[in-house]
DNA sequence: GCCAACGTTGGC
DNA sequence: GCCAACGTTGGC
């Protein structure tokens, strides 16, 4: 899951009430559906930083919520305001995050460079989803081969 | 700040 | 349902 530091860094997701950080704002479909249709209570989660001096893999969360509607998408003082989303029928799902761990950086170009990562949904060319999925073999591989001790 | 890639919008 | 225009993302 991507997160601009500038807005929530890991350090500020670590340092959160309970460590949990509702996922608001989310508005793409694609996005949402990860959410919404793939996710479950417990899931590992990569805390990547990314529109930053150094984008790349910040630390670990894990899901920590079902997902439910995004009560931003009907509040008309947010950035997220959805005029088009009725109660009703909410468009746009999130998940609460509860960060675990900070890493020390994995830094998106050492990812690329690591071959077996190849198929990571994050590394496609012009990728700008902020939810891709993650398999257990790339799960492993992070951790074990490039997370430096 | 640039720009390529991609998603969304809206006229037809 | 097509597609051009436009807005956004995000690495560089």
């Amino acid at each position: 899951m991507k997160s601009e530091p500038d807005e929530c860094s890991i350090d500020d997701a670590l340092a959160a009430p309970g460590r949990i950080t509702p996922w608001t704002g989310v508005r793409n479909y694609q996005a949402r559906n990860f959410m919404r249709d793939a996710m479950r209570p417990g899931d590992g989660v990569f805390f990547y930083h990314s529109s930053c001096p150094e984008p790349g893999i910040a630390g670990l969360a894990e899901v920590a919520s079902a997902p439910y509607p995004d009560p931003t998408q009907f509040d008309r003082r947010s950035p997220y305001y959805d005029p088009k989303s009725k109660p009703e029928a909410p468009r746009w799902s999130m998940v609460d995050v509860r960060a675990t761990r900070k890493l020390p950086l994995v830094p998106l170009l050492r990812l690329r460079r690591h071959k077996p990562l190849a198929g990571m949904w994050l590394l496609r060319p012009g990728a700008r989803l902020s939810i891709t999925p993650v398999t257990p073999a790339e799960w492993e591989c992070v951790l074990t081969k490039l997370v430096r001790a």
